[in-house]
DNA sequence: GGGTACATGTAATCAGTTACATGATTTA
DNA sequence: TAAATCATGTAACTGATTACATGTACCC
């Protein structure tokens, strides 16, 4: 039995990247690497980041199976520019309106040492929540100088909603560590305290 | 030029999952893949998980590298346990008083759909934040009743102190979703609104 | 018109995941 | 003693990362 060639679409597992992708060529319209690489710099990259050759392998996965459709320029530089095909819009809405399911990864390197606190000394719990605290801080100021660009533009909701999400973390975890400043032992007793 | 076998150590590169691994063994002591399953289920598996597997792997990676060292049993289920070495031990030091760097990723399905919600119905919103709002609450009671748990025990502070950063989190999370579900279109007027 | 930053990729590698499999222990 | 659950792994695969390379546009 013969068949076509063209026409025979690998199936592949969707990742979140995927949907990413996915999902950004549909809000966006037609893009190439470069431009998803752009908006995801100062929206969802801040959370969530990968290295740029992501965005050239990914597009490029999704074509081979039918969920983009990929045009290459004949002229210049011969960027390819990806378009999302129905098969990839249908793809992305019943992700979108399917329940979630898989919890929260947080993963912070900063905890992960805290969590081993008690392998280290009390200053250097101290300079870790030090750091922490400031690096966090400084996050927030910045998503709060973005929230004031962003703010008057239409059409931009939900990248604002994403932006406040990261407000509301990073204002908890200024407080978080600042918590454990205030007490870098939990209270345990070091042979100083009893002086 | 000869060289000896065995004293030949693979150099490789240590992810979070090797330290996390380093510094289990640190703290507990010999151990096998599954007790750090089980250490690793009820504490930092909540923020960062990853399959079993995983915890069978690394040690073996790390063991190759001369970070740990491993030892066999003889009898029954020959279970392999492992035991962190001075090399190990130096370089779960170095990393642990060194500065952090990399910012905090959050990897949260749920938020990647809200970013797209202008793709979406109104309705889609809403479900999504209830699910979302419904989960975070949930984990925040969980984190609750394991805080009663563990807050009597001695020598679990900064278990402890991971706990309660997981209970700002929820918090923070909880709250964000109960702003989305206040205004899901964030303030947009829809077609039934202007009547 | 030479340097620098921007832009666009390829190739190789490897960490992490999925799928599969089986042994040991407890419980009904 | 059969079934269920707990425990311990192996092997294959592939998504993600790292390292490398080169072209294009702009600016001094």
């Amino acid at each position: 039995m013969k068949e076509r060639k063209g026409l025979m679409k690998e199936a592949i597992h969707l990742t979140p990247t995927s949907y990413l992708v996915l999902g950004l060529l549909a809000s966006r319209g037609p893009s190439t690497s470069y431009d998803l690489e752009q908006a995801v710099s100062h929206s969802l990259g801040y959370f969530w980041s990968f290295p740029h050759t992501q965005l050239y392998s990914e597009p490029s996965r999704l074509a081979a199976a039918g969920f983009l459709e990929e045009l290459r320029e004949n002229t210049g530089r011969r960027r390819r520019i990806y378009t999302i095909t129905n098969t990839g819009k249908s793809a992305l809405s019943a992700w979108l309106t399917e329940p979630t399911g898989e919890p929260t990864e947080v993963r912070d390197l900063g905890l992960l040492k805290l969590f081993f606190g008690g392998l280290a000394q009390i200053s250097d719990i101290v300079a870790l929540a030090q750091e922490q605290e400031h690096l966090h801080r400084q996050r927030l100021a910045q998503y709060e100088e973005l929230e004031a660009d962003i703010a008057d533009e239409q059409g931009a909701t939900y990248e604002l909603a994403t932006l406040q999400m990261g407000m509301y973390f990073e204002r908890a975890m200024v407080a978080f560590w600042n918590s454990i400043l205030e007490d870098p032992s939990g209270g345990k007793r070091t042979l100083q305290d009893k002086k």
